[in-house]
DNA sequence: CTTGCTACTTAGAACCATTCCAATTTGTTC
DNA sequence: GAACAAATTGGAATGGTTCTAAGTAGCAAG
């Protein structure tokens, strides 16, 4: 079984064509854009970025491509509180930890274990298809 | 110790006057409908429910006072995706499932154990001041 | 090729939860 | 009961996101 949880650019063609959709320039650059700088940016942020290959290419196509990439589970979109949803390429399941200071968002590996203990306190009846966990607090940068 | 975790209306005035600020109506009624029935609501549903009591009251105020409340610590706000804030009453630490079916929300109980262990999985330098844990997924109806 | 089909992109309008603003109203204090 | 501060109000503004209608691009027969 291929557990593959980061996939490469390369990927992406192949994902689009298992749903029947086709691979484009503004796709394409839109991932490269958000596997290249992982720091979970909005989507003003990524069409910022993407700009620098694609001048032309509008707010509404940066929106679509995100939705698509999340809907082929090549991204996660991420939110805190109401502030604008962020993409993520960790696949793996974790958490998130969101620094007031900065405003910039760590993703916090999840042991297996910790994840079943978890899903372990839903009472009988529940069925979870998806956990969310975030942390807001101080974080000093790593030394 | 005392570890309140629902006050009573009473207590209300109380908090209000711990900061500083006014018993009104408004902020008396909106407590007490979210008291009342704990369906965690949006401020569009409050001002529904309000209006009941207070015809007059306008939505601005419905959003001040649920703003006040939550920083008296009285009302927790909580977020799910982009969705409407919803406010909740329970002040213990616990998680939520979200039914994507009905849309209802349902507080899940998380021993203190298991939170222990959850803030134990970060890094050194990270110091979070709130979690939060949110399923989402199908819930039965519970027998 | 070229006509037709469908997917995709685009600009701008629309949406909607929330916040802001300026003007009352209310309550409290001297 | 004048004066000051706090709270409420309606309506306008904000801002992320979605919608819409029109245009573009790529592929698939004929």
């Amino acid at each position: 079984m291929s557990t593959m949880t980061t996939a490469s650019p390369d990927a992406l063609a192949q994902r689009l064509a298992d749903s029947g959709l086709r691979s484009t320039p503004q796709r394409e650059v839109i991932y490269d854009v958000i596997l290249r700088k992982r720091d979970h940016p909005t989507a003003d942020e990524v069409y910022a970025r993407v700009r620098a290959d694609l001048p032309s290419i509008s707010l509404a196509t940066v929106y679509n491509c995100l939705e698509t990439l999340v809907q082929c589970d090549l991204v996660r979109a991420v939110n805190f509180e109401r502030a604008p949803t962020r993409y993520c390429p960790n696949l793996h399941p974790h958490a998130h930890f969101h620094d007031e200071q900065s405003g910039s968002i760590h993703d916090i590996q999840l042991p297996a274990e910790l994840l079943e203990k978890i899903s372990a306190v839903l009472p009988a009846g529940y069925d979870a298809k998806s956990l969310q966990i975030t942390f807001r607090g101080k974080a000093q940068p790593a030394a």
